[in-house]
DNA sequence: TATATTCTTGACTGTTCGGTCATGAATAGG
DNA sequence: CCTATTCATGACCGAACAGTCAAGAATATA
């Protein structure tokens, strides 16, 4: 590498951006905002992720890999493929006001409400990570199908649909009409009622 | 009334102000926005509601009125409480992305989201929107376990606040992740399992 | 008709927005 | 050591932002 080396952590930058967006979501999160968050200035937030659009893609890919790799460990280091699911849908509540002022809730459900509708490369980013999410979440219900832990009257395709669908419901209450405590009784009750 | 009368319908306006607010968020709403969705010059606006905040709360009471009037008169028009409750559910997702262009979601959820961790006078209106409805729901689900059209095995509280849940993760994936079809399937197969 | 009152309009305010750029500092390779 | 290259910094840009205000227009009442 030639020239004067970088005086930041990248990572390091990309994820302090990453929660300024999560909490405040893109509208509202400001270039001054994004500066105080990282602690750099314009200039290196420009050079090194492009504009605020750019950098917000970033730092949504960035959540979305976290979160990903969180939900797999989760599956994989359970004993079984339901306490995967489960470890799984509570987590998402866990991780949903962690460590945060606010209730931020999950920043791919914020991103799917603010920006979905009108931002095609959101949509996409999100929809791949929809259906990844998904399609491995169909495959942990359909070998706990098999083990016999989940009744098979339902298909894997329909179980899951409906499980993320009350799991987006769940981060959206969680921003204001729902604590921590309501929502892993709600998600208990909802897995029991459909498993 | 003294003085110039105005040439404007007040209801009309704060009707428009609503769907613009409701279509695109708080923040990415301007006041210019308003003026081509309201047709009317900024002073006028000023004049008649007050700066963009009030503004966006009188529109945010609007579509909650709107919406609790209309989920009233289904419950009220249905032959059985459980029909009753199919009928607010279904017609959630109908009104969700009702005569607009881009998939617009419920106004309640977006504002949950986009201003309930930040704004407490958006918490305070919000919240007591939900609890109404809760309650409402509530006595419905009673009277249809009091008929033995729902299982008495989960009390009407459980049920409402899990159907509310999960109303809200159609709402939510309504923006970008689902479509109306897949959204009423859902849904059905979501109160079969719950009732 | 005269006047008090309200409404409409467009020009205007200061601020903040996202974004650019020239300058100087720091380093690697020759 | 020299030079090409990269990075950090703060000044700077035009545009858009929410919000204000004075002046004129329109009406009700007296």
């Amino acid at each position: 590498m030639v020239g004067r080396p970088r005086e930041f952590d990248t990572e390091k930058a990309l994820d302090a951006a990453m929660r300024a967006f999560w909490a405040n979501g893109y509208e509202a999160t400001s270039l001054v905002d994004l500066m105080e968050a990282t602690g750099l200035h314009k200039g290196s937030l420009y050079q090194a992720f492009g504009d605020k659009h750019s950098l917000f893609l970033q730092s949504l890919k960035r959540y979305l890999d976290d979160m990903r790799q969180q939900k797999t460990a989760l599956l994989k280091a359970a004993p079984t493929p339901l306490e995967g699911i489960s470890a799984v849908a509570h987590g998402m509540i866990e991780f949903a006001n962690d460590d945060c002022d606010c209730p931020a809730g999950c920043m791919a459900i914020n991103t799917l409400v603010e920006l979905a509708p009108h931002d095609s490369k959101v949509r996409e980013v999100l929809g791949a990570h929809i259906s990844a999410m998904r399609s491995s979440l169909e495959e942990t219900v359909a070998a706990a199908q098999k083990q016999g832990q989940i009744a098979k009257t339902r298909s894997p395709e329909l179980i899951t649909a409906i499980m993320m669908t009350f799991m987006a419901g769940i981060g959206t209450q969680m921003k204001g009409a729902l604590s921590k405590a309501e929502a892993h009784d709600l998600m208990d009750a909802q897995m029991q009622a459909l498993m």
